[in-house]
DNA sequence: CCGAGTCAATCAATCGATTGATTTATGGGT
DNA sequence: ACCCATAAATCAATCGATTGATTGACTCGG
């Protein structure tokens, strides 16, 4: 039994260690995301976040040098990941790229995009069970109360995101994505998307669902749809209170 | 000085061993609100607690047996706080309470009754500077990782708040108030009030603004106006995808 | 004098951090 | 091929500080 673990899985060419400091460092990561989302800073232990991650509290100083830096690198990591959602979107909004940038797309095709955009996300949510989508929350904590890490995401990942539905909604309401008024109802719109992770225990409380099946489901997205096709609804008249 | 501070402030006939009592009870529920909204149950220590409290710590375990039932108790106090609210709402719904109740109610009618309810609420938010509403924040948090102290403030008083915003969504919509959407679009639309005050930080990141000066917060009303007044948009035809 | 209420002091447990020892992988010399 | 020095990585053990909880003494009004 001269070989370990390590050994058995290491099937290309890259060195030992490096391999077991990127696996070890990768796992401590994924669980500080769990451990830090659900708990918060402060509640959240080292110990805890170690035994998750299958190694010693001390490799937490070794690899990231202390708690509050492995903090920091979970914001990059969650920077990281949502770049790569934004890219997705991006490369989903491709072709219209153009017109919706100059605002001369026309609002009805950008509902459509917008509802298929949500769509995508919410079917993610929705199909998770647990495992991926923790950052949800380590944002939105960090959406409430900010710190430094809330400034690298942001301005890693969320602030094209919120580029790109200024620029949608925009096109939908025949308004200059830079309009404050745009731009208010993009940052809330992104709110809701976030939150729905955090609702969806409620909901189910509240309407008696234990657990989220295909109907629920479908009623939620029917419910989404519609809130994006309300945003085709520009009423002057109801500003009178 | 025979007299302390609370022999001071001793102004009615109430004797001071009780005054005491319910007055240092009191505060431990005031400062537990804020310690527990803004760092959770197991973030929040007992000693910031007393401290902010302004007693012992072991005053916590006199007047409520321990941390757990502070917490709990905190959750009374926060429902009985929102049941206020309710009362609130059912008072200045009292006129239109029957037509409401069974849908006879004109939509636009119910338009502008939601939309002065969220007026009042979003006005609360607003206007306060951090004392009043760190409750928000509790719930938030129960609302996403529910306990005990969540059953204990959704049946004494969320319950009724959201059958009155299902009854009125039901009047803007023409839908029975029991039927699945109504209900999935009240939950979420308590939510949002909810979000709003954990969003308004981020949103002043967002656009910039340092404080809520009047403008920004015309321009949130305006937002929340229209968000209610797009509930009178039932598109079917935006269900294609 | 009695009980209600508060206080400082202290308890074991746990926190984040650090230490020195141990194990593992790499590279150079023979 | 073989050995060994060095570095990389992880480990158990421990540090002082802080956690929630408890205690016994103390100060009051009744």
């Amino acid at each position: 039994m001269s070989q370990n673990l390590v050994q058995q899985n290491n099937l290309d060419d890259t060195p030992l260690s490096e391999k077991a400091f990127d696996d070890t460092r990768q796992r401590l990561i994924q669980a500080a995301v769990s451990v830090f989302g659900s708990q918060g800073f402060e509640g959240a232990s080292t110990r805890r976040i170690a035994a998750l991650a299958g190694t010693n509290i001390s490799s937490i100083a070794y690899h990231f040098g202390g708690k509050e830096n492995l903090y920091l690198a979970v914001a990059d990591h969650i920077a990281q990941e949502i770049g790569q959602k934004v890219d997705g979107v991006e490369a989903l909004l491709a072709n219209e790229r153009e017109r919706i940038r100059n605002g001369t797309l026309p609002p009805a095709e950008a509902v459509v995009l917008l509802q298929r955009l949500w769509r995508e996300w919410l079917d993610e949510l929705l199909s998770n069970k647990e495992p991926g989508y923790e950052w949800t929350w380590f944002v939105i904590r960090e959406q409430a109360n900010p710190t430094e890490a809330f400034d690298r995401i942001y301005n890693a990942s969320i602030s094209r995101f919120l580029c790109i539905l200024a620029e949608l909604i925009g096109c939908i309401q025949q308004s200059p994505a830079q309009s404050l008024t745009v731009r208010l109802q993009a940052v809330l719109l992104f709110g809701k998307m976030l939150s729905f992770e955090r609702e969806h225990a409620a909901v189910e409380r509240y309407l008696g669902w234990k657990t989220l099946d295909e109907t629920a489901k479908n009623t939620i997205r029917a419910a989404v749809n519609e809130e994006v096709a309300r945003l085709l609804v520009r009423s002057e008249e109801t500003l009178s209170c």
